[in-house]
DNA sequence: CTGGCAGCGATTTTT
DNA sequence: TCGCTGCCAG
């Protein structure tokens, strides 16, 4: 079989043309991803190049997985030695091998986005710096773009010309001094430390060079100045650089992406060959050419032809709810009509521009008994206790974790109030010493050695808190001598045994057994890397962990509506979408009202939620909405005014609709099954209860069959199952 | 030191 | 509406 088969003239080239520079400008549903894996497979089985010789970087670890499965699928095997990986994925790599030549420890951690905020406001409060005056996020986010732009707290200082910015400088400085202190490298870091690596140490970045023949960087309108740098460093030798990317569905600047990258790839490679993905293979004609519309709106873009052989299809649906309530139920009466046409709720999605959206909807999928999936909300490593155990496992690993410590010293409750810590931290600070030191000193302190110690200026801590700092010491050397012999499946547990997790998560209250099941969710992660010897499996634990965001795969087999929002749903397709919210203030977002360049985004958040949509598209709008505990009337958003009369039809929401709402009361499922259970199934026949986990008021069971069908994940709300005696 | 409560403020998107 | 902070009582 000839791997071109089936590709248009512009893929063909996009796969073919393998030496030098290449931008490939991929419309929505253009066959962009496709398009990736051949070239990538044309590169090994035509050009006979070695799959440890490519590099592909995605945006996501998803997009990773998705990338390799399917090569997998064309040259079966081939995608073991590729390396493919986000960027951060990639550098972290990087580091963990190479970072001793930039004094960056071996067991360096990861510092999420949570832990950089609290980096942040540690810096306020060592500076004597009011967080009421100065909040956090902004300078974080000040801090990050400076890192995105690869300047040091010595760089930024240059370019202070306000008050406010002198406080960043001053909160940067500290927060990298906390950081280095901690042995911890934060998710700026990891890009920028990576490229300055690079910069010192040639012979390092001459070994990645040579291995690198040829390197991919995919939704590369999504990334920032130093990603940027990075892929130029690496392709420097060979220049066989391609990037895949369409400027129309930049929206992550807010992120630092910066949409400048195309044009300086355009001028950093002047002998640089451009290809239009301009088929669309993906949308009806009709959405397709409702969504040109409205991104034809913006100023800052170059146009772009797209077109498609599909059929027009139906026209857009406008329609127009009295509230988010009615919104939502006409979302869902409309999935049921849409099932008498042969759909399927898997086949709909709901998008939406902030997360607070989905609340109502997803009452109303609770009170009508549709099955539903959410995408994003609280995700699962931002979970409390799920940070709290990790927190353990990253103070265990590296003991100069001051954050890890901090988080965990009083948790679960045990004495040890913020005065106390206050006093310790200040005390090891003047020290000099990682806090979990200070500890060890404090303790020998009590044994009378103070004179030989010079540690008379010690803390006059209460004999009370006192005893319970030792207490937590204790348990953290216990951990740790534990730790060299465990594996991190045992660690975790003895961290759950010794701490009395559980019954603290019990005791907290009604959310106690949910939680718990979080940990329990959490150790089936540890048990992956169980295999491996204490440090390397700890380590490669909390690597995995710091790196993905979405444990949870989007389950394809769940046959249920996704909810989402616009910005998770890029890279995504569905047959029936439904845009919620088309009101001013949301979509457009209020607080990009005042920016052009911001709005401009809004617009084209607007384009990639529509041109998801295969077959049907409704836009929708609530004419009041209570977003903050206020109600009030709204505005039609600007992106839908004046759409062409021919590609839409109105309807107005609340007429022969409401009749067909099914009132039926939640078919809330009243039997629970468990693991072990016999069940019938009306189709599927007779089988063993599997596996059960609770989904958001419902219930997901694994069930294995007898019968040729096999395993199945089933909810609970949904399939017709009964238990057998 | 903990836990409860009142008042306040601020609301985006997330590798 | 919610989540955080600060204050107060035990």
């Amino acid at each position: 079989m000839d791997i071109l088969d089936g590709l248009n003239d512009a893929q063909r080239e996009a796969v073919t043309v393998t030496q030098g520079p290449l931008l490939i400008l991929a419309g929505p549903g253009s066959g962009k991803t496709r398009v990736i894996v051949y070239r990538v497979a044309y590169l090994i089985k035509v050009c006979g190049l070695s799959p440890r010789r490519i590099l592909a970087v995605t945006f996501t670890n998803k997009a990773a997985r998705e990338m390799k499965e399917r090569l997998n699928q064309l040259l079966p095997g081939s995608a073991q030695e590729l390396t493919v990986g986000t960027f951060h994925a990639f550098c972290a790599r990087v580091l963990r091998t190479q970072g001793q030549h930039i004094g960056l420890d071996h067991n360096f951690v990861i510092y999420d986005d949570e832990d950089q905020l609290n980096l942040v406001k540690r810096s306020l409060l060592d500076l004597n710096l009011d967080p009421k005056h100065y909040p956090p996020r902004p300078i974080l986010s000040a801090i990050s773009a400076a890192k995105s732009q690869l300047q040091s707290p010595e760089d930024f200082a240059q370019g202070v010309s306000t008050y406010h910015q002198e406080v960043v400088r001053r909160v940067y400085t500290r927060y990298q001094e906390l950081l280095r202190e901690s042995k911890g490298v934060d998710f700026d870091d990891l890009l920028m430390q990576t490229v300055l690596l690079f910069q010192s140490q040639p012979s390092v970045l001459e070994s990645y060079q040579s291995r690198y023949l040829h390197i991919l960087v995919d939704e590369f309108q999504d990334t920032n100045i130093v990603q940027y740098l990075l892929a130029k460093q690496l392709a420097a030798k060979h220049q066989n650089l391609c990037v895949v990317g369409d400027p129309d569905q930049s929206i992550y600047s807010w992120r630092q992406a910066d949409l400048r990258n195309i044009l300086n790839f355009e001028k950093d490679y002047p002998q640089v060959r451009v290809v239009y993905l301009e088929q669309n293979y993906r949308s009806t004609q009709n959405i397709l050419q409702l969504a040109q519309h409205v991104i034809a709106s913006n100023q800052q873009r170059k146009p772009k032809n797209l077109w498609t052989l599909n059929p027009s299809g139906t026209p857009i649906t406008m329609v127009q709810a009295y509230n988010e309530d009615e919104e939502a139920q006409f979302v869902i009466s409309e999935v049921e009509r849409l099932m008498k046409d042969g759909f399927q709720p898997k086949d709909c999605a709901v998008m939406y521009r902030v997360n607070a959206q989905s609340r109502s909807l997803e009452e109303a999928f609770l009170r009508y008994g549709m099955p539903y999936k959410l995408v994003g909300g609280i995700r699962f490593y931002e979970r409390r206790e799920v940070k709290d155990i990790i927190a353990y496992l990253r103070l265990i690993h590296n003991p100069y974790d001051n954050l890890s410590l901090a988080r965990v010293i009083n948790v679960p409750g045990r004495g040890i109030g913020t005065r106390t810590v206050e006093q310790l931290f200040a005390w090891a600070r003047q020290k000099g010493l990682p806090v979990y030191t200070a500890l060890q000193l404090l303790a020998q302190a009590e044994e009378g050695r103070e004179e030989e110690l010079n540690i008379a200026q010690a803390p006059s801590l209460a004999p009370r808190s006192h005893r319970a700092l030792m207490g937590f010491l204790n348990l953290a050397n216990e951990l740790m001598t534990q730790g060299d012999t465990l594996d991190v499946l045992s660690l975790m547990d003895l961290i759950l045994e010794k701490t009395g997790y559980r019954e603290y998560l019990l005791e907290a209250g009604n959310e106690g057994e949910e939680r718990w099941d979080n940990i329990l969710e959490l150790r089936s992660v540890a048990r992956e890397h169980a295999h491996l010897p204490p440090q390397e499996g700890r380590a490669s634990f909390l690597e995995s962990v710091a790196l993905v965001s979405d444990q949870d795969e989007l389950d394809v087999t769940a046959n249920a509506v996704t909810l989402i929002t616009l910005h998770a749903a890029k890279g995504l397709e569905f047959p029936v979408v439904f845009i919620v919210g088309m009101e001013e203030g949301l979509l457009p977002h209020f607080r990009s009202l005042d920016d052009v360049a911001q709005l401009e985004e809004e617009r084209r958040l607007c384009y990639v939620g529509m041109t998801r949509a295969k077959k049907e598209l409704y836009l929708v709008r609530a004419l009041r909405r209570s977003l903050i505990g206020s109600s009030g009337p709204t505005l039609t958003s600007r992106f839908i005014k004046d759409l062409p009369s021919n590609l839409v039809r109105y309807r107005r929401e609340g007429e022969e609709r409401k009749v067909a709402v099914p009132s039926r009361p939640a078919p809330r499922p009243t039997t629970t099954f468990s693991a072990g259970d016999r069940v019938r199934h009306s189709r599927f026949g007779e089988g063993v209860v599997v596996n059960c986990t609770p989904a958001r008021g419902d219930q997901e069971i694994v069930v294995a069959f007898k019968g040729p069908a096999g395993i199945k994940k089933l909810l609970l709300s949904f399939a017709p199952l009964e238990k057998v005696p």
